[in-house]
DNA sequence: TTGGTTGCAAACAGTTTGCAACGGT
DNA sequence: ACCGTTGCAAACTGTTTGCAACCAA
């Protein structure tokens, strides 16, 4: 099973820094693996791990979410709403992925394509600046909401 | 003098929409105009405010920053650390600049070149996602801290 | 006199931290 | 016994809100 062998890949990342994958730990991966298009925020995350631990608290899940960022198996992300969100980094995805928040129902959509290269490339020669990773977010209105618009 | 003509436009979008230039919120402008290219956040901004204007509030500060926000005088960024930053909207900008963060030393140079248009046209077809603006910001190592770096 | 605007303080939301207790090695 | 880890509560930070006072039309 594809999970399984996610997490035993993240516990020996863990182990490779003398980290420890704790069941709390665990519990919290486990919700971002299953939960890998949703964008959690930390309290979302809480509230699923909760549900499988309920002892668990929520300085914990802040903990281990920042554990995760530092190893970069997610990444922190922020649409601009004072929450920070959660993703998890794709397997061996050397660029953070794109992203397309609808303005009108809030609903954030996934790009992998890596669209930049062209881009990267003038940026790079231009101004002399070494790009370690970006960060792309398009603002507009998605597919069902201009159904929706259509019809009024 | 440019900035008393950019401060006579936006005081007429504000009476435009039946908002007053009020001193406070001239003197919030004008420490935007003045400080173009250093992405404030909101203290910062306050505390340059209250250099000329001592009695001014936070919450004006806030109030005003998000008045601006919405008549697009100004746009509301957040690299990441968790505090809005604001930005002067170029005259007659259709979109929303760049950014370069140096995850280095912190800098942040800005881009106005309009780097998307190609890329927008794809999400545009491919994604039927209709885009109103966007964000883009990359994080690497500026042109000094290359050079600090070859020197190491 | 009305309605937008202000300053202050209190409230709030998200996040971080201090600390004593816990648990595996 | 040690040391990383946990849960809890308190602290903190950035931002928002309620409200009485204010001020220009």
């Amino acid at each position: 099973m594809e999970i399984e062998n996610r997490i035993e890949r993240i516990k020996k990342q863990l182990h490779q820094q003398s980290y420890k994958l704790t069941p709390q730990r665990e519990a919290t991966v486990r919700v971002l693996l299953e939960n890998e298009e949703d964008h959690l925020s930390a309290e979302d995350v809480y509230l699923l791990v909760k549900e499988k631990a309920p002892e668990i608290g929520l300085a914990t899940v802040y903990r281990t979410l920042e554990l995760l960022t530092e190893l970069k198996v997610v990444d922190k992300i922020n649409f601009g709403d004072g929450v920070s969100r959660f993703d998890l980094r794709k397997e061996g995805a050397a660029h953070f992925h794109h992203h397309l928040v609808c303005i009108e129902c809030g609903k954030v959509e996934e790009i992998e394509d890596d669209l930049l290269e062209d881009v990267e490339k003038i940026v790079e020669r231009d101004f002399t600046f070494k790009i370690m990773d970006h960060r792309l977010t398009f603002h507009g209105i998605c597919r069902n909401c201009q159904q929706l618009k259509k019809g009024e």
